[in-house]
DNA sequence: AGAACTTTCGCGCCTACA
DNA sequence: TGTAGGCGCGAAAGTTCT
């Protein structure tokens, strides 16, 4: 082959070509006889050649290199097997599968995925059988205060339990405004009554959020729609003793029966209340609090829309309503 | 990076590795550091790595070597698409389809593929068309004996035409003492008479010959078997006026019928007579004339190896059988 | 903006090998 | 006695630090 001491003839006038950032027009730069482009040429020519091969010196004056940059292509292409020397100066493509890199590595993915789904499984079974047998045996089914208060994620909330038969109806709509530190919350029972607790944080204006829903309570009572105001920032975010006794207010509300306000949680609650209370995460930004809340307490009907005209029917054939307003 | 002026130190004692010819332990070849080699052993860390993630320098010092190479390979791998930068330092494999080289060129050999079975399709279709309606038409179903000899397969042959019913079976066996010059030929027929026309070469012996089928003819009836010994190079190689007229053996084979020579072809040809003396092709070795030729006329009976017995039994109710020896 | 490094890699010298 | 190809120099291209 020739030798060419310092041929700056061969960098000649390139044909005008370059991806990445060529600009001035004689100016070409490093990429224009790179490797990298030089392979693409390369294999553009093999693709268009019959059978796929491909003469090397042929190759090396179409491509208008030296060949010593040929033998760096077909080498790595060898090496990846999907070239083929088939004999002095000519190389063959050969098709066929790549060397599968990571085959192992998706492998292993796809193991562990399975174990965690297996794990999963088996947890939903153990919380099905666990469930079953707290339903069939329902003598310590209740919660406490102090369990309420201990859950992280209602540390600096308002907290309200809300006791009421199976099939009863709970909206908490979407609220014009909102993001406005505004909540509006229906409850209907057909069948039992409904029976709210106020939990507050410790040591905050009890007396005061517990006056507030008593007045709203009796208030609107007259009217159908028991709602009462209620500020989202009025339990107190200065932890002290969970231990202290059980301080809560609980709203009966019956067309025959005067509301009143308990300090103690009654001692057997809905089985699917206890779900709604107890099946939380340590998650503390309000808004998915509030989102996760609505989700999971909003029953079957999505008919809530009627709600309020069905109320003024049916409130006085012995259903009960609860709604409740917070801002 | 390091900057090695002379660094014989690099080369050091290699992990003993090589495929081909590693003579010698501390003797490494060139191939040991090639290219290609390299190029295996980094897409085989390739393959272990997370992700198909690998480091350079990383892979630099794992398969000592320098960086440089690495960078000949990366290149390379980039070019054709299956590999990337991901960073500074970084390449990422990337699976994905290859280039697939030479897809136009089977495309291409496909379509070429496919107009030739068009092709075919369109000639069988002619012919048998033009079957269909020389089969309705047959007053110019027939062949001279010009016609015959200006095939040029067998403008050097001893050929015969034979006349039969559809039905009628003919069998050219296989000669225990292969490639001689011994042809053997039966055929039988069970509702109509068989015709053998001999069509001698120009100029040849052509008394001879057909004195050699009469006698050999008028000899066997007795015995079943018509036979004669007709040498193969009786037919003339001279080369002469085709257009003299027509001269063949004819031999009509009867139980209540005497055999006879006639001088000219019949007028009307079987179909599948005509099918088989006008459909040759070009090819001069006789070994392979006389194969198609088996080939040709062999009809449905494979059960041929009863055929001397069943002769005997059937002569006598009416069956036409012919048996021809030539050697 | 540009000095000071680092990384990338074009390029062709030079030799192992046929 | 060439070809095939290892090998590393030194410059271009990128980064980081003034």
């Amino acid at each position: 082959m020739m030798r060419l001491k310092h041929q700056s003839l061969q960098k000649k006038m390139r044909t005008v070509s370059s991806s990445p950032v060529s600009k001035g027009k004689g100016t070409f730069t490093r990429y224009d006889t790179s490797l990298g482009l030089l392979t693409k040429k390369f294999v553009g020519l093999l693709k268009c050649s019959p059978r796929g091969v491909v003469d090397l010196n042929v190759a090396s004056e179409q491509l208008e290199v030296q060949k010593r940059r040929i033998y760096d292509i077909t080498n790595v292409l060898e090496g990846i097997g999907i070239l083929e020397k088939k004999s002095k100066n000519n190389i063959q493509w050969r098709g066929g599968q790549m060397p599968e890199v990571s085959r192992h590595e998706i492998q292993s993915e796809l193991d562990e995925l399975n174990e965690q789904e297996r794990i999963l499984d088996q947890l939903i079974q153990n919380t099905e059988t666990d469930l079953r047998q707290m339903n069939e045996d329902k003598r310590h089914a209740y919660i406490t205060y102090q369990d309420l208060r201990t859950v992280p994620a209602y540390k600096k909330q308002t907290v309200m339990v809300i006791k009421a038969p199976p099939e009863a109806h709970l909206k908490v709509p979407q609220t014009n405004e909102d993001a406005k530190k505004k909540y509006v919350m229906h409850m209907k029972s057909d069948h039992g009554e409904i029976e709210v607790f106020l939990c507050p944080g410790d040591g905050s204006n009890i007396k005061q959020e517990t006056e507030r829903i008593k007045k709203s309570l009796s208030e609107k009572r007259k009217v159908n729609n028991i709602s009462t105001n209620l500020s989202m920032s009025a339990a107190s975010s200065s932890g002290a003793s969970n231990s202290k006794p059980m301080s809560a207010c609980t709203a009966h509300i019956q067309p025959s029966t005067s509301s009143e306000v308990s300090g103690i949680l009654p001692h057997s609650l809905d089985l699917a209340q206890l779900q709604m209370l107890t099946n939380y995460e340590p998650i503390s930004e309000e808004s998915t609090v509030s989102r996760r809340l609505r989700n999971a307490l909003i029953s079957e009907a999505d008919d809530f829309n009627n709600y309020q005209l069905q109320t003024e029917d049916q409130h006085s054939s012995g259903k009960i309503i609860f709604d409740y307003l917070a801002c």
